[in-house]
DNA sequence: GGGTGTGAACTACTTCACAGCT
DNA sequence: AGCTGTGAAGTAGTTCACACCC
């Protein structure tokens, strides 16, 4: 039970996104956290939707890969084709880091990457740690410094006592009880929990314990985090079964095809 | 200038679906395939948003585990709280199956557990392919049989000729060069890669080419693949990004907050 | 001509709030 | 009294279309 009527726009407890997204989800499930903060700071300049910051990760990949092929200006039609969008989202999308295109041209590729870069944060280190060095833990480990650094892997834990001390990607593995003490000693910012569903919850408590500010899911359970730490979900599952859906949908579309044939009515199932 | 007027809503090229999700995420960003049928076909009911699809794979777990515990009965409030939304878009998302609770009463478990899988489409089973078995294909491999079942893993394929033959799950490892027979012969209706990005592309027309259904994406790049067939993304790097780029957020707004007191100016960085 | 930047229109999703069933 | 189901209102995100600049 949550119960809070008459906190109309009122953030509740557990939030959650998805990647999906969401997107992923793709893309669509987005946080409930009031990222335009139009209305909750007045002051401050029009914050960027969550769904273009999404987009602007893809965009920076895009881009990095292209200045390593050379090139030195885009447009906003070649870039948004390379990263799978229509060129108006990518105008926008890019217009909320300012005005760094020239019209007539495009966009320098470098400039672009800057801004991006600085926009996402990605211009100081974020600290990572792996909870749960199964078969998934041990794949991320072993990333080792995870995507285009930025993102080292600084601490790693699992409950298995044949596994404390043994180096995974060169880290030694500690105890979950460990979590605490060493994420604030080693001033981890982001948590990886890989662990099976039943360990997340209490994973989840010790790394906001040692002041973990983001944590990434990749356990089928829903966490409950405080308000202040970011919580992001992974969730194989439920992308699956998006996936089935859509199977299901494209055979009834199918089959109402036929029952269009008949008639135009079509009966509901 | 015209390029496609009076083509409005009409689906263009490069669709991609994320995790997240919003998308995974994070977000929240959907696909731009037109899920809601109502203008693409007034006479089909109204179709299930996109955003609810991922969250009715969500409600399903916890009412699987709630069936568990012997639960019979549930209302909207327990049932949204422990999926970690609030009950308005819980009542919502469920009326999309149509009226299947009873009011002052709640729903019963075993028929919203038994719409939900039928509206998935997880009443038929969905054979699976891994192709790229390194460290996550390794891992996605042995979770043998995807998530309660439904997704059986039924082939295996990578480059590495040393992996060629070896059985990883009680599943022999085929060549990438297979992939469009093996994946006929076998029915496999979504494909998973977890391939490094160079081989990404190739992999995913060799899939199209097996007649995979849907793909699920590991690798960091846009894939570019029919529209008749449907991609999803869980992207690493994004969801670390997205997460960083709120940490970044935050900080900014701490300092906006001693900015305020300067005057209530903010100076744009 | 060519391409950006952006208000305005539109579409998708969420939340409110309450009628109506049990 | 309690809880569902849902129109209506509100918010977020996308696309259009064109002014503006190179």
């Amino acid at each position: 039970m949550v119960a809070q009527r008459g906190q109309r726009g009122r953030r509740g407890a557990a939030r959650q996104a998805d990647t999906p997204d969401a997107d992923n989800a793709p893309t669509a499930e987005m946080p409930a956290v009031p990222v335009n903060g139009a209305a909750a700071d007045p002051v401050r300049a029009k914050a960027i939707p969550e769904a273009a910051v999404a987009r602007l990760a893809v965009y920076l990949r895009v881009l990095s890969a292209m200045a390593e092929q050379g090139a030195t200006t885009v447009s906003s039609e070649e870039l948004s084709a390379a990263a799978g969008v229509n060129s108006a989202k990518l105008r926008k999308d890019l217009s909320y880091l300012g005005s760094y295109g020239t019209r007539g041209v495009g966009y320098e590729v470098s400039v672009l990457v800057g801004h991006i870069e600085r926009t996402l944060g990605l211009t100081r280190k974020h600290k990572v740690a792996v909870v749960g060095i199964g078969n998934l833990g041990h794949a991320l480990a072993n990333y080792g410094g995870f995507p285009g650094r930025g993102f080292p892997v600084e601490a790693l834990f699992d409950l298995d006592p044949d596994l404390i001390g043994v180096p995974v990607g060169g880290l030694p593995v500690s105890h979950l009880d460990e979590i605490p003490k060493v994420c604030a000693e080693r001033e981890i910012s982001i948590g990886v929990i890989a662990t099976p569903p039943t360990a997340a919850q209490s994973v989840c408590d010790r790394l906001v314990a040692g002041g973990v500010q983001c944590i990434l899911n990749f356990a089928p359970v829903v966490l409950q985090a405080p308000p202040h730490v970011e919580v992001r979900k992974v969730d194989l599952a439920v992308e699956l079964q998006i996936l089935s859906f859509h199977v299901a949908r494209r055979a009834d579309e199918e089959a109402g095809v036929n029952g269009v044939a008949n008639n135009g009515m079509v009966v509901r199932s």
